[in-house]
RNA sequence: GCGCCUGUAGCUCAGGGGAUAGAGCGCCGGCCUCCGGAGCCGGGUGCACAGGUUCGAUUCCUGUCAGGCGCACCA
């Protein structure tokens, strides 16, 4: 509807300025927008106020000349007026919200699919966290934030890859050799301490644990590096595993889990330096190799292979980020914590310098989160491990109530956690507001089935006695449906699902609360039924793009 | 010091060059002989500060102040 009306008043400047009632302008960025207040309209538009300068013309006298050059095409529209400085205001026959419902009843889980991405490829990456530990909060918010991206960006028309990223090489991994043996040596009832960059957290116990139980302390006198190899491979597979079923339990899952070490064996990493060295961009200073990061716009240069030899961590990612490229992915998103902000441009650089398009390469900024437990702010450290879980995250507040939490904010919103009000099983717990909302409608539908009554055809049912104001106003916003998808996957922006599904949970209870659907007028209980069936699609599919269950009781 | 993010209602957060700035929570009142009261209806205070651009700024720009995060041959 509003692109109907955008593209009449394209239409309209044209004619306008073929017809000699405008000089020949230039179309401005306007926008077709629902204004605040009922009585502007159903929709407005500040076109005519963009124009004066160009025209040499007052606003309203522009205004007027546009509506003489309307097409008479645009469905519905009842009347328009020219209000305040400038403005068109769009009155439309009230009937054409309804065109909605049965649309999306019959498309049921595809209704709110558009085709913005036309087939293209992107990849999504996120969480990516190091598999040396557990997943936190920072994590969760990531898991939340990139799954529900991704979601819609498949609902919007891209095809879509879900990719981790794991740091399974490289310094960290030594570190967590070093801690392994350490707590191993101590199990054994040998001395030994966590090394300094070591991890204290008492998962790394329980693995070792697992490994003695496995494998016994055949180890203890074996070759240093054969132990520590051993340890590390061990602990890995079960930490990835960890990895995996935690997020499995948070109802994320990847198609693809690329290891750091397989860039590093199969010579991509030394690729991607090369080729960086070709192009011109590489140098030697003080025995490392560097970056001409400042060449693209960076402060500094950032070292690619130190001088003991091992490249950097840098240089792999430039290898993976190149990898992406070659898979041919359209656009490639990755889904960081703000504390990496800082190696943004760096990549961006490092795709430039490769002859890659660095504008194909977006990263999402999420900044941390901030967790409150009764009423006190607790601290995370990976390093003192001392942090919730993810695992633990889901057994507390539940999956449904976490995943909503977490997406409800923008990702540049430093998300406060309320653990205790996450938990909350009550009318507090948004969450549950928007399920009820479903579950009441499936239990209208079980009421409706036990009267021996059942849904009726679409195809015949006469909307048209749907009059009421909440009726309408329902139906109004499962129009926007598709045009909400539209708006989340351009801006990346989860939140605005969340907030939308609420709304349209909102209109149901308000409907629901004021008339019945079930009554014995069969003409207008059909017609009612239309509408809450059509409003259980959109809360089903919309949910669905957040990781959030739709329950049929609660 | 430099860079990025953020300052909107008591709290947590949306919004955004335009016509009366929203939601949830909390607080105070109402509403079930009726499809689920985890619901509905009503009640109110606010765009950190100072300049600038504009017909119009809470929104864009600059500066100030405040908070978070970065600024490694760590990842």
């Amino acid at each position: 509807m509003r692109e109907g009306l955008k593209h009449a008043l394209v239409d309209a400047v044209k004619g306008a300025v073929e017809a000699g009632g405008l000089p020949p302008v230039e179309l401005p960025g306007f926008v077709v927008e629902v204004p605040r207040e009922r009585e502007h309209g159903d929709f407005a538009t500040n076109l005519a106020m963009l124009l004066p300068k160009q025209a040499r013309m007052a606003p309203r006298k522009i205004a007027e000349v546009l509506l003489e050059n309307l097409p008479r095409s645009v469905r519905w529209l009842e009347r328009v007026e020219i209000a305040g400085p400038g403005f068109i205001n769009f009155y439309l026959d009230p009937r054409w919200v309804l065109e909605a419902v049965p649309l999306a009843v019959r498309q049921r889980s595809d209704y709110g699919r558009v085709r913005l991405g036309r087939g293209r490829k992107v990849q999504v990456e996120f969480v990516s966290a190091n598999p040396t530990g557990l997943l936190h909060m920072g994590n969760a918010r990531g898991a939340a934030l990139g799954d529900s991206i991704a979601s819609i960006l498949d609902f919007a028309g891209w095809q879509v890859t879900r990719e981790y990223y794991i740091n399974d090489a490289g310094n960290q991994i030594e570190n967590f050799a070093l801690t392994l043996e350490a707590r191993y040596f101590q199990l054994l009832g040998r001395e030994a301490e966590v090394p300094e960059g070591g991890y204290h957290g008492k998962d790394i116990i329980d693995t070792v644990r697992r490994f003695i139980d496995q494998h016994g302390g055949g180890l203890l006198e074996a070759d240093r590096r054969t132990r520590l190899d051993a340890l590390v491979k061990f602990a890995l597979a079960e930490k990835i595993g960890a990895i995996k079923q935690s997020l499995a339990d948070f109802g994320v899952r990847y198609d693809v889990w690329f290891s750091e070490q397989s860039l590093h064996d199969s010579g991509k990493v030394a690729e991607a330096i090369s080729r960086l060295r070709e192009r011109g961009h590489a140098y030697e200073h003080e025995g490392a190799l560097w970056f001409k990061a400042g060449a693209f716009g960076v402060e500094k240069d950032e070292v690619l292979v130190r001088k003991n030899g091992v490249p950097t961590y840098f240089a792999a990612d430039i290898a993976y980020h190149m990898d992406k490229f070659e898979r041919g992915f359209d656009w490639v998103i990755n889904i960081w914590g703000a504390d990496h902000h800082g190696h943004v441009p760096r990549m961006k650089g490092a795709m430039e310098a490769l002859g890659y398009d660095p504008d194909k390469l977006h990263v999402v900024l999420m900044q941390l989160v901030r967790l409150f437990q009764g009423g006190e702010l607790v601290r995370m450290s990976k390093r003192t491990g001392q942090f919730v879980t993810l695992e633990e995250l889901v057994e507390e507040v539940g999956r449904d109530a976490a995943r909503y939490f977490f997406v409800l904010r923008s990702a540049d919103s430093h998300l406060e956690f309320d653990m205790d009000l996450a938990r909350k099983q009550s009318n507090e717990n948004p969450v549950y507001y928007v399920q009820y909302a479903h579950a009441r409608i499936c239990s209208i539908f079980r009421q409706l089935a036990e009267q021996g009554r059942q849904l009726p055809d679409p195809g015949g049912v006469n909307l048209e006695l749907l009059q009421e104001e909440a009726e309408l106003a329902l139906a109004r916003r499962l129009a926007d449906f598709p045009e909400e998808v539209t708006l989340a996957a351009r801006q990346l922006a989860p939140h605005r699902i969340a907030r939308y599904v609420h709304e349209v949970a909102g209109l149901l209870h308000s409907f629901y609360n004021v008339h019945r659907v079930i009554t014995d007028d069969l003409e207008l209980s059909n017609a009612r039924l239309l509408l809450v069936d059509a409003t259980r699609v959109v809360l089903r599919n919309a949910l669905g793009l957040l990781g959030v269950s739709a329950p049929e009781k609660m």
